[in-house]
DNA sequence: ACCCAGGCATTGG
DNA sequence: CCAATGCATGGG
């Protein structure tokens, strides 16, 4: 077992949420206090420590994937920093202290849940994206691998269908696929290319393209002006807006924490 | 039996 | 350029 130490403040159980609040998610599995995930042929555990969290087994692979899960690439002390100059932020920083926004850590799957979650609500994407995991994905121990893009590009349409998608969103995610489209070296791309190279697939449109450069890739400046939760939030904590994407500006140049902080703090502190 | 939910492409003005 | 429409599932 390894330790990964982690900046603090970091809470483990605030950002691991989104993995347990819309039902189970067999790829990014909460199990007995613990997030599990296959790397490889093998099955990661990842459980909070002091100091920053446990990693079994560990190396650079499963770090690498810890490292996304946990989203490490966010630069936490600035956005803080910059959170006190505006009084809304202010108070999500200070309501969720050490919420880290996870990633998805392949390309391929950010794709597939977006699409996987356009118009239906959470739990019902999550719903069908299990049984599509399930399907194609190798089992580990308790979790299962995303399924990958070679594997699913030889699956049919039909087979997708029988999963609960639709037939349009079963010939976006072949379409995906099996695209010679370099999802890796993507990253290596400005937003507005990627943007460009993404929107340019069926089935993905700007939505899908914000937040692969959301929750993908770690962009700071991605901010899903469509997204329907993003507009409740702000509602919420703003009063309605117009234009979201114009409002989007005033938390430049941290739309994407700014976005993950709204929604999580939606769901987290407005209850309360 | 409805209606809505973290969109998108297609069609018709 | 904008409005209307169909899509499949899960929860209320």
């Amino acid at each position: 077992m390894a330790l990964l130490a982690l900046p603090q403040p970091f809470d483990f159980e605030l950002s691991t949420d989104r993995f347990r609040v819309f039902g189970p998610d067999l790829a990014n599995l909460w199990h007995e206090g613990g997030l599990h995930r296959v790397v490889g042929r093998r099955e990661v555990r990842i459980e909070a420590a002091a100091g920053g969290v446990d990693v079994e087994p560990f190396d650079a692979d499963s770090e690498a994937v810890v490292r996304a899960l946990l989203g490490l690439a966010f630069d936490l002390d600035a956005f803080y920093d910059f959170a006190q100059s505006e009084p809304v932020l202010a108070r999500l920083v200070s309501g969720l202290p050490g919420f880290r926004p996870p990633l998805a850590p392949d390309p391929f799957e950010s794709l597939v849940t977006s699409i996987s979650a356009q118009q239906v609500s959470l739990f019902a994407a999550f719903a069908v994206r299990n049984r599509f995991v399930e399907r194609y994905g190798e089992r580990g121990v308790e979790a299962y691998a995303f399924p990958t893009r070679e594997r699913v590009a030889e699956a049919s349409a039909e087979d997708l269908r029988s999963l609960g998608f639709s037939r349009r969103k079963a010939e976006y995610v072949l379409g995906v696929a099996r695209s010679e489209l370099d999802l890796y070296g993507l990253a290596e791309l400005p937003d507005a290319e990627i943007q460009a190279r993404l929107t340019a697939l069926a089935g993905i449109g700007e939505w899908t393209a914000d937040w692969f450069l959301a929750r993908h890739l770690a962009r700071p400046r991605a901010w899903p002006a469509g997204d329907l939760g993003v507009r409740k939030a702000v509602a919420a904590f703003y009063g309605e807006v117009a234009d979201l994407r114009a409002f989007g500006e005033r938390f430049a140049p941290f739309e994407n924490l700014s976005a993950h902080y709204l929604l999580t703090g939606l769901r987290v502190m407005l209850p309360a």
